[in-house]
DNA sequence: AAAGCCTATATTGTCGACAATAATTGACAA
DNA sequence: TTGTCAATTATTGTCGACAATATAGGCTTT
């Protein structure tokens, strides 16, 4: 499946961000860990110029913190990060909802629906290998269909990668699938009717849902 | 009146970055103009190096675009931009206006009581002079109630240059004032019965009120 | 005259070296 | 033994020079 979200590296800059940005996702360097510049400029065959404007970019996405004349650490996962970035992603994927049914050309929707119709197929397959995919590109639709470059930038390119850091590391896969689908359906739905408060209240319940579903899964582990 | 919102330079490229920042929300560079490094360098009496390091920083802020190989522009201040701003931002600070009743003390609720009758009397007085500082205030602390660390880098590092550049550049000073005023008072209401539905509820109409005013404004001059 | 190409110029991207600051180690004294 | 201070080491901050890319202007060609 192509991933919607595929950037192409223009710069070396940006080569060395998307590659630091992966491996500190993916947990190929460990959350906490301290960043060493002449370390990582070995490692990616770069400048310590290039490191650092990556480091740089990487603490604009909070996946990194800088202080000054100390150096940059990979951010710490806690359950209270987790719960505070949820509720921003709340607040922010809500509007976005909201905007979705406001701004979504017919067309826009009319895919959305495709969307959800083969996640759906896959769903009911055995194929819940892209569950995770699924949910990520519905969420993705209805950010860029905002139509709001300000709430996009935040949420794609702010926070989107530290939700992921989360989900991937905490391991939280499923289930939730079927009933996620029935509330990504009654979003949909919502939205095609242009219904822009319905459409904002069930984002954030679909978010809160999810934030407790993942609290829960902690607990028990 | 001392500024909430001070912040110190550590390093060359701090300083760099905040009269920068404050040339470009100062309107002192202009909306739209280039970036040049080398010029900037010679004008700040630093290397090029801090100059790129202080145009990242104001990238993500949003105050500045940077494209590969080309350089930086100040962001184009626009009545579309403008708007999209005040959606993520009533998004935002209504999730910390419904976090603030939830997680401020109550001495912080105290000192923010004190806060609107020390504006009031002002406001009563003649001395208008500090109704916008006042406004900021009472926002500021409101964000920092919320006890969100996320919430408020986003709001207080990343927006908050932004709107006061719309601000400054759009000449809005005033009046509002005094129904500004009753609606904090509102809010400090809500937030003081710990009513986190009221206290969004509030706080985003607080701000889509201010936004209306803002539109009719620029449509009369 | 218009379009396209090529050269010249200016700007950004990258690099390695040096300066300034923080962290570490070891010696010394209480 | 422990705490403090000093010197050493390592890391980040800053700089100027070079390489790569984009822009501007003139030239050629149709």
């Amino acid at each position: 499946m192509m991933n919607s979200l595929s950037e192409q590296a223009i710069t070396g800059a940006d080569k060395t961000f998307f590659q630091l940005r992966n491996d500190i996702v993916e947990s190929n360097i460990l959350a906490g860990s301290k960043l060493s510049e002449v370390e990582l400029s070995t490692k990616y065959s770069v400048s310590r110029a290039v490191v650092r404007e990556a480091i740089n970019r990487l603490e604009s996405c909070h996946l990194v913190e800088r202080k000054a004349n100390v150096g940059a650490r990979v951010v710490s996962l806690t359950a209270q990060g987790l719960v505070q970035l949820y509720q921003v992603r709340e607040s922010l994927e809500g509007m976005a909802a909201r905007l979705a049914a406001k701004n979504m050309t017919d067309h826009e929707i009319l895919d959305l629906k495709d969307l959800l119709n083969n996640h759906f197929r896959e769903v009911e397959g055995t194929e819940t290998y892209y569950q995770e995919a699924g949910d990520v590109d519905f969420h993705y639709r209805i950010i860029l269909g905002s139509k709001n470059d300000h709430l996009i930038s935040l949420l794609v390119n702010g926070m989107y990668h530290l939700i992921r850091m989360y989900r991937v590391q905490l391991g939280m896969v499923g289930p939730r699938v079927s009933t996620a689908f029935e509330e990504h359906k009654n979003i949909v739905q919502a939205i095609s009717n242009r219904d822009e408060e319905l459409a904002e209240i069930l984002m954030r319940r679909h978010i809160t849902y999810s934030m407790k579903n993942i609290e829960n899964r902690l607990k028990n582990q």
